[in-house]
DNA sequence: TTAAATGCAAAGGGTTTGCACCGGA
DNA sequence: TCCGGTGCAAACCCTTTGCATTTAA
């Protein structure tokens, strides 16, 4: 899946303070265990965007005790305290990306599967119109444009 | 689900020939059973977008008998005539819609699960704007845009 | 007649939950 | 010590599939 999926952005573990997360997560009374450690070490070599049960895989091939329920307990703790965040691919199913210094929505490709990441600056009109005209705040990091992609629409005429 | 669900638009079943589904299935070669006229009834009396599950729910209400496969599997094929589309709700789920005359995305409420339809002329430029810098052709009918609306905003603030 | 469609039952897949036990702080 | 976290197993939910049977055309 995420072989597949290219991505523009440089290494989104630059901008994220993995070390404090563990301080975070103390902030809050919670605790830091080699589990989550172990997570938060794979999230930190995650370029782009995975799924839940991606992560669990490769929690497995790491600590093969590793449980899903672990996994996707400590997902949504993560979320709380910003770490990472989600949203829905082409087929529904929960997407998690490292929060990146920038929001960023995808695009995906129905025909290839691939998927991109789109900046604000690519989405300001919409942005800015759905905001005057209708007082709605677009989530950028939950925006997802599905359609064909260049290369696909290239070979589709061809 | 659907009570909570604000559209925009005047119903769809307006714009749809609903007589026309047989005349369209034979085409094929396809059959017209009770069963199928009875998810094509429902269809007709909905207003906006519903889940599979739901779908499989009213039928259900209407005969008893009704089986999730035989619902699904005729959705599948409604889709390919062309009659109804899919496309994401916020939490990943399937979520069908009857074709409306007008191709169109839809705007979801984090807050109040509210969901509302954009047409084309709201996001001209996103489109065009993808088109000409990435070569990429946005599906309308699949474009959901996620964020807070105005009603929940003006609750947030005061 | 005959291919399409149905119903049933079972599998499937990702995700969630209850609960007893474990272990950070 | 104590409350948060873990592991296990089972439940969950929506959806899909295989297969024998029914039925529209």
């Amino acid at each position: 899946m995420l072989g597949r999926m290219p991505t523009a952005s440089p290494s989104p573990a630059a901008d994220v303070s993995w070390d404090q997360v563990r301080e975070r997560l103390h902030d809050r009374g919670l605790r830091w265990t080699p589990q989550r450690r172990l997570l938060v070490d794979v999230l930190a070599q995650t370029d782009g965007h995975i799924t839940g049960a991606e992560l669990v895989e490769r929690c497995r091939a790491a600590d093969p005790l590793t449980t899903p329920s672990t996994v996707y307990r400590t997902l949504d703790v993560l979320e709380d305290i910003g770490l990472i965040r989600h949203a829905h691919g082409l087929d529904g199913r929960e997407e998690f990306h490292v929060r990146p210094a920038r929001e960023h929505g995808h695009l995906h490709c129905t025909i290839c599967h691939g998927a991109w990441e789109i900046g604000a600056d690519e989405v300001v009109s919409l942005v800015a119109d759905l905001e005057s005209v209708r007082g709605f705040r677009v989530d950028l990091g939950h925006l997802s444009v599905v359609g064909v992609c260049g290369d696909c629409r290239r070979q589709e005429d061809g």
